[in-house]
DNA sequence: TATTGGATCGCC
DNA sequence: GCGATCCAATAG
């Protein structure tokens, strides 16, 4: 039960973003853990990025983008759903992953409570769902996965993925981002059954 | 101060 | 394919 530390985030956010999967999200609730491997995420750089929040420099919203790797970003989005987003690289170069689907793991009854459904496959295979199946929200946005007490961590996998088992794709929902919409900064198990869908 | 549109989801 | 529903970001 190791807990992913502060130079694992402070590298290149698609490295970290590839690097992320097959490791394990953890969830401390007051019902006990919920938890899941990362089998899908998306690298958003910096202010060159088009797609980033950070583009534009910082502001109230995204200045933890900003800040040294290892913090949590969450925001909402459409006004509905959170995306959760890991802070990566040093003080002062925005950069963070967005996690966007987990293969259950542990807590299975209560992602069936947060979620109302009795899919398994249905539970965390999108970032807003997996932000509702581990009770996630903007209460826990800018807050550390670093400390001994986070109540949302990463966990190291004993198992690494294979180089054959991780796929590259053009990130979802950025069609706005010109010639970075295509840029290759989403990663995903390759055949995993709970990969989001377009 | 007003307007616009989004790193989504679920139902029509 | 579209509406929900909030609020950050920008323009005026």
């Amino acid at each position: 039960m190791q807990k992913l530390k502060k130079y694992f985030f402070e590298r290149k956010t698609a490295v970290v973003a590839k690097e992320l999967l097959g490791q394990i999200l953890v969830r401390k609730t007051e019902k006990g853990l919920i938890s899941g491997i990362i089998i899908e995420t998306e690298a958003y750089l910096g202010k060159e990025d088009l797609a980033s929040h950070a583009n534009r420099g910082k502001t109230p919203r995204n200045q933890i983008m900003f800040a040294e790797g290892g913090f949590w970003y969450i925001y909402l989005i459409y006004g509905i759903h959170h995306c959760l987003n890991i802070v990566t690289e040093k003080n002062n170069r925005p950069g963070a992953v967005l996690i966007r689907a987990l293969e259950p793991l542990r807590g299975l009854k209560e992602m069936k409570i947060n979620r109302q459904t009795e899919n398994i496959k249905n539970l965390t295979n999108g970032p807003g769902k997996l932000c509702q199946a581990l009770k996630i929200d903007r209460r826990l946005n800018q807050t550390s996965a670093l400390n001994a007490d986070s109540e949302l961590f990463i966990v190291q996998s004993k198992i690494s993925i294979p180089e054959n088992k991780i796929k590259k794709a053009p990130r979802i929902g950025v069609d706005y981002a010109g010639i970075w919409k295509d840029k290759p900064l989403r990663f995903y198990i390759k055949d995993n059954l709970f990969v989001s869908k377009r």
